[in-house]
DNA sequence: ATCGAATATCCATATATTGCAATATCGCAT
DNA sequence: ATGCGATATTGCAATATATGGATATTCGAT
């Protein structure tokens, strides 16, 4: 009834940061230029990119990512001292077919 | 961009007491019971029916119906001293294709 | 005109979210 | 071990949202 998953996916798209985060991971290289040490599609954008996009500050962008992570929409991946982050596509089609469900 | 209807949308979904209105709303005559001054398919759910099932007070069921009209998910019809609400099917599908574009 | 039922608005409180500065942690290099 | 860059966490102020009591408004009935 109240799957808390779809709750916490449907909060983690009602900020504009956050939608606008997912928008750019879905072609990262349009929007990021190339990484040494993580590969844009496969590993996901250094938070330190993401962050300057942005314009927000360090803890806050951390934070907005924390929650897409925690939602499932995102998956974090730790090289080295960098975190790279990509779209979760799978989970992000299902969060979809949750939506057409509940709407 | 950042379109702001989208954006109120989005929003309006991400409560669980606000879906559980939507999803009751798609088929009134499973969840309440024949009304008399207004049919429950064409002009929708009398307020203080959908107050007395949500449990919750009347200030915060009217602030949630508000949220969701404002919305656009919502129409209130007002008939007499009722206030009937339905949903807005085109709105939702509309809504639905945005959250296609978007994610 | 007055009353009662239904709904909307106003106000105050409680909780949640957003934002940033400061700090802690992690991982690599020296 | 020390330092440095990147990320995570903490603490706090500002803002937003949720909730319900009190009140206003609306509308029909008397």
């Amino acid at each position: 009834m109240t799957d808390p998953v779809f709750q916490r996916q449907s909060k983690a798209i009602a900020s504009s940061h956050r939608l606008q985060i997912l928008d750019w991971l879905k072609d990262p290289r349009q929007h990021f230029a190339p990484q040494i040490d993580g590969d844009l599609v496969e590993d996901g954008v250094c938070a330190a990119r993401i962050e300057e996009k942005l314009g927000l500050a360090q803890p806050t962008t951390a934070r907005h990512l924390s929650v897409l992570v925690d939602a499932g929409l995102i998956v974090p991946k730790r090289i080295k001292q960098w975190t790279f982050y990509r779209r979760d596509e799978t989970a992000i089609a299902m969060f979809r077919n949750s939506l057409a469900n509940h709407l």
